[in-house]
RNA sequence: GGGCGCUUAGCUCAGUUGGUUUAGAGCAUCUGCCUUACAAGCAGAGGGUCGGGGGUUCGAGCCCCUCAGCGCCCA
């Protein structure tokens, strides 16, 4: 050990990890379960902070439950992103001038599979990089054989139970992705658009009738104009009055419905029941004529005569204009509304009535609801089951075809005689007719479908399997709350159907990772951070580290380079301060450190317990799912209790001349608190933490760090009271001196000489400690008796001085400075003093308040009052200098 | 329109069931130090009327109401 050179460090451990099998998990094992199965990456993907949070997380889980005794399984796998992935491949055909539609389906996903096999396994590797200690031997893919078969299974099943349908029904198509997708995968943005005022005329010449239209190009499909029956102003107007739609010259009737809002706009709608979603469901309870304007891909089709063939936005303008040369344009309005966009490509979805599968979800999703609203699916942080059953309440039936070619294929065939074979093997002849010419189904399943079933299909379902036995329901699934619906909620449906229990017991919802604004990153925003950058500028352990620092719960967490930039610090510093402690206790002889512990001195006996309470204390945050928490606890005791205290005070120990026995004592301390902080740093830090273990020196060491048990929290090494008081009150003292070195602007580099004198119960300290506190408060002497132009602080614990501390002021350069200051401060105690003094001279305080505390706020006063006479008598101490 | 959040130091955020006077941390800032594990460091310091207002309570950053601003989700 030289230098921290982590990258040395981390290529070593992760490949040694592997090969000695610690990440694979026992399909039965005698220990308690522990598992997770990864959120799927797609196959498309790199690595990016949210992946790289996400199974940091993940791992400090699986890392932590090895350590505290479970057979851990954490399932890694890749999503094969339908949509995503083949516009990928699409956009690499372009690229030599093919479509598709060129090589036809058979090669194309031969195609997909040669990419999917080049760049699917990039993500994996860089899980890797992170230290990620997933089950590589169990590693899944959703288009893998068994997780096929169980996408055919639920299929068929869901669909013998009546739950799956398949019908002509208004979806949200994507114009450019040439598919249906499902409500959620459309996002609503607000944009700046036109209400468009059209007259249209009736049948009979007497007038007009005003509709308004956000969306003036597809009048050309309209079947009716709607009215709300209760409004006054088209009272005298029957229903089935028929209008001529302009540019058609068809005839529309006017029908009435309670659907329409009468107090919005005109109060008359058109009704364009092929191209908007409540127009649909007006058509179907009026009977009205579905009219298709429009090809998939956006552009008009012949039913719209002279538009056919263009491009639907440019078809409003144009027929905006021809509407106003025929004087039937009323008037423009600017109007903000909000237009559903594809969110893989951000297009304009378009409302297009198709024949697509269904899944019917209500009866999945009550079940769903109960198993949350009776706590056997919790939700950390809690409040995300509000937005869970905010919209499982409000559920829509689940459109799960797609018009692609990657991805499942439906297992649906249709026979010649109309009629319709669902199975998981494709059907010889058709069981009604016995016809032979069947065609499959050409669509493919929503992604999300297969996704739906990751936490049980990665074990081995349908198949009854050991693994699905040992590991199902898994223990935790970490996730962020962007896909709480599209994935969370349907796992949980789709577990409770088909293995009649729940996917998981917590959901742990993670932040997503913004920029230092806390601003989603975005590559047209710029602002993207790329997690593999920050590992080479720092180390793996840092980002790692950083991740659960900053995982606080919130939505959104800033990431900023400086924040990664200071946990560096923080394992270089762990880096040099195992390397002095490893150099330091050469020559070791360990000795059980419970059985000489009436032999160990205050400032051993007060680290073994700091670190004692650091393993009870990170290991319940963890269990609370809580990272941010044990991160800094781990941190604020490394650093600011084991380096900046102990490991100093053990140098001064160390380098007294005689007494091996007690420096060999320090060294079982040293040792002791290095190799449990390893061991409790492990998951958050895992390849530091291997190194500094493979270098300690001890008889019992195991192979690896991995294979330690969490720090068992042993009784014996938990402080007395009075014990940790006389530290923290040595400490204090220590505080003092350097404080009041700073006040009067000594230099580090002076040695000054300090009077002490302790209360007659603490008299030992000084002489006992004089060491320590000659080195950590860089004291040349202790002197017991203070001259004329000695500076005075009293040291104040729990409510009483215990001692006096002094250091000469004849060399203090600016006196006036050193007044000012205390004199803000003697301030400050007043203010002190007075509230609690309000507090008790309040009669109803004194009434209600528990006596504990009372009698604390009496201890504070006093303490208060007595820091005060000490200030004030300083102040003028310092005006006689 | 319905719902869910957020607002604490210059910045990013902690603050667990309301109870430590003077509300914490990291970064940034200022002062002084190369004290042989670490200058990726050490020792100190300054900095906030906890978004505004009202209420409950002996006691509110925390609970309730209300207003304002910001963000997200759903329609």
């Amino acid at each position: 050990m030289d230098k921290y050179e982590p990258k040395i460090i981390e290529d070593r451990w992760y490949r040694f990890w592997t090969d000695k099998g610690y990440f694979t998990a026992e399909a039965e094992s005698t220990k308690p379960a522990f598992s997770i199965v990864m959120p799927p990456p797609n196959v498309t993907g790199a690595l990016h902070m949210g992946h790289a949070l996400n199974n940091t997380l993940q791992d400090i889980l699986a890392r932590y439950k090895r350590a505290t005794g479970y057979n851990v399984l954490w399932l890694p796998g890749c999503d094969h992103a339908g949509i995503a992935t083949q516009n990928v491949v699409e956009r690499e055909l372009k690229k030599e001038n093919l479509k598709r539609t060129d090589l036809g389906r058979e090669k194309f996903l031969e195609r997909v599979w040669e990419w999917k096999d080049k760049y699917g396994k990039t993500i994996m590797m860089q899980l890797r990089k992170l230290g990620s200690s997933c089950d590589w031997t169990r590693e899944r893919f959703t288009m893998d054989e068994g997780l096929s078969a169980a996408v055919k299974e639920v299929f068929v099943r869901l669909y013998d139970d009546g739950l799956i349908y398949r019908g002509n029904y208004i979806v949200n198509w994507c114009p450019r992705c040439l598919t249906a997708i499902s409500d959620i995968e459309v996002t609503h943005k607000e944009i700046n658009g036109h209400f468009y005022h059209i007259n249209y005329p009736y049948a009979d010449g007497s007038g007009f009738i005003q509709v308004a239209t956000t969306r003036p190009e597809t009048l050309l499909g309209d079947t009716a104009v709607a009215v709300n029956p209760d409004d006054e102003r088209y009272k005298n107007i029957k229903e089935g009055t028929m209008l001529v739609l302009p540019e058609t010259g068809r005839q529309i009737p006017l029908i009435k419905d309670p659907y329409v809002d009468k107090t919005f706009g005109t109060g008359a709608v058109k009704i364009t029941p092929a191209h908007d979603q409540n127009d649909f469901e007006v058509g179907r309870r009026h009977g009205l004529e579905i009219i298709n304007v429009m090809h998939e891909n956006g552009k008009m089709n012949e039913k719209a005569g002279k538009y056919s063939g263009m491009d639907r936005f440019e078809c409003r303008k144009k027929i905006v204009e021809t509407l106003k040369e025929q004087g039937l344009l009323v008037r423009i309005d600017d109007h903000k509304h909000a237009v559903g966009h594809c969110y893989r490509c951000d297009t304009i979805v378009e409302p297009y009535v198709s024949a697509q599968w269904f899944v019917k979800i209500k009866p999945l999703a009550d079940e769903a609801i109960k198993a949350v609203e009776d706590g056997r699916v919790r939700f950390t942080p809690d409040m995300w089951k509000k937005v869970y059953f905010e919209w499982m309440n409000n559920i829509k039936d689940w459109c799960i075809s797609r018009q692609l070619w990657w991805g499942h294929r439906i297992p649906a065939w249709y026979c010649e005689c109309g009629e319709t074979i669902v199975a998981k093997q494709a059907p010889s002849k058709c069981p009604k007719c016995g016809g032979t010419k069947l065609r499959q189904d050409e669509d493919v399943l929503d992604t999300w479908f297969s996704s739906g079933l990751w936490p049980f299909s990665t074990l081995g379902w349908p198949e009854k399997t050991k693994e699905l036995k040992t590991f199902y329901p898994t223990s935790v699934l970490v996730t962020s709350w962007d896909i709480l619906f599209f994935w969370i909620a349907r796992m949980i449906m789709m577990g409770l159907k088909f293995m009649g229990d729940v996917p998981f017991h917590d959901v742990c919802i993670n932040s997503l990772v913004g920029d230092s604004e806390g601003k989603k990153m975005s590559k047209s925003k710029g602002n993207v951070v790329d997690p593999l950058d920050i590992m080479e500028k720092f180390s793996a352990d840092s980002l790692r580290f950083t991740m659960a620092a900053i995982e606080t719960q919130s939505r959104y967490i800033a990431f900023t380079e400086d924040r990664a930039r200071g946990y560096h610090s923080f394992m270089n510093k762990v880096f040099n301060a195992s390397k002095f402690t490893i150099g330091n206790i050469a020559g070791i002889k360990e000795v059980d450190l419970a059985e000489n512990y009436q032999k160990l001195k205050l400032p051993e006996k007060w680290i073994l317990d700091r670190v004692n309470a650091l393993g009870k204390r990170a290991g319940e945050s963890i269990e609370k799912l809580r990272f941010s928490e044990p991160a800094l606890a781990i941190y604020d005791f490394f650093w600011h209790e084991f380096c900046d205290w102990y490991i100093e005070i053990s140098k001064i120990e160390l380098a007294k001349p005689g007494d091996e026995e007690y420096k060999n004592l320090v060294k079982n301390v040293l040792l002791k608190v290095l190799k449990d902080s390893a061991v409790i740093m492990h998951p958050f830090i895992p390849f530091l933490t291997e190194e500094i273990y493979q270098n300690l020196p001890f008889a019992g060491r195991k192979e690896s760090v991995m294979l330690e048990n969490w720090p068992e929290q042993n009784a014996k090494f938990v402080a007395k009271e009075s014990d940790t008081k006389e530290m923290e009150e040595m400490m204090k003292l220590i505080y003092v001196i350097r404080n009041l070195r700073g006040e009067l602007d000594f230099s580090p580099a002076d040695k000054a000489d300090v009077y002490i004198k302790m209360a007659a119960d603490r008299a030992h300290v000084p002489a006992v400690y004089a060491d320590v506190i000659k080195a950590l408060a860089r004291v040349d002497r202790i002197l017991t008796a203070a001259g004329g132009s000695f500076i005075l602080r009293r040291v104040i614990s729990t409510g009483s001085v215990i001692c006096e501390v002094g250091i000469d002021a004849a060399a203090v350069k600016d006196i006036a400075k050193v007044i000012a200051g205390k004199e803000k401060r003697a301030a400050e105690i007043e203010r002190g003093i007075a509230a609690i003094d309000r507090k008790l001279n309040d009669a109803n305080f004194i009434k209600h308040a528990m006596p504990k505390l009372i009698e604390e706020e009496r201890a504070r006063i006093d303490t208060l009052d007595a820091e005060r006479r000490a200030v004030m008598s300083l102040i003028e101490d310092l005006k006689k200098v």
